[in-house]
DNA sequence: ATTTATGCAAACTATTTGCATTGCC
DNA sequence: GGCAATGCAAATAGTTTGCATAAAT
């Protein structure tokens, strides 16, 4: 039920948004349940945990690789139009033995809501 | 006091780790004054605030506009040796009117010591 | 019956805030 | 005296966890 509902919803909902989303329908259900079902759906690669600087978790089904801007005024998470760079890794200098697994990229800046 | 520790600890401290610092020469400060300080050194500039995806925010005497990488097992936080992309957001294809003010570039994986 | 998931509440981490108090010009 | 900065504790947000109960196999 969590996983019809972040696919769903299709906003990155947060925790606490696909939480609300299924109370209504199932007053019983708590976050506890929801968070470590949540979990479990990324551990599993059903959806995708997307670690937002400074803000909560968001939750969105998976599809490709892409970016995200979080608008500084509301908070909302938006998706990028742009192409992943796929080797964005080799354009670093020195990795003084790092070991690098992916990386994301997060635009700030306003929404057009919130702009008006 | 608080913007001698941050450009003395120059990793990135945390608020706790500034805190931790100065509450060994002064054990009467408080976290919220640490807190409070930190906010306002960079609000003026003096010090950076890096927020970090899923983790307490770092806080560094500012330098040049850089990249982050973090260690998935110790949660530490390491400069990239990358060029700035100052044009990355005219990659973007189509805004839908948000309008960006700056991007991040986090990237993740496994340091020098967590790989021993 | 035995494993597994759930509800609930408490704990936890990072941070902010209200308020009385202290220190300074 | 008056104003801003501080200490402290409580409040907040987001999330995790222990544990007893309820479901599922």
């Amino acid at each position: 039920m969590v996983l019809e509902t972040v696919k769903g919803l299709r906003n990155h909902a947060t925790a606490d948004g696909v939480y609300n989303a299924i109370v209504r329908e199932y007053p019983h259900i708590s976050r506890g349940t929801v968070y470590r079902n949540l979990k479990l759906l990324s551990d599993i690669g059903e959806i995708r945990k997307v670690e937002i600087p400074n803000g909560a978790d968001r939750f969105d089904h998976i599809c490709h690789d892409h970016y995200h801007a979080r608008c500084v005024k509301c908070g909302q998470v938006f998706d990028v139009e742009m192409d992943f760079i796929a080797d964005l890794e080799n354009k670093i200098k020195d990795t003084h033995g790092f070991e690098i697994a992916g990386h994301d990229i997060f635009f700030k800046g306003t929404c057009l809501g919130c702009k008006k």
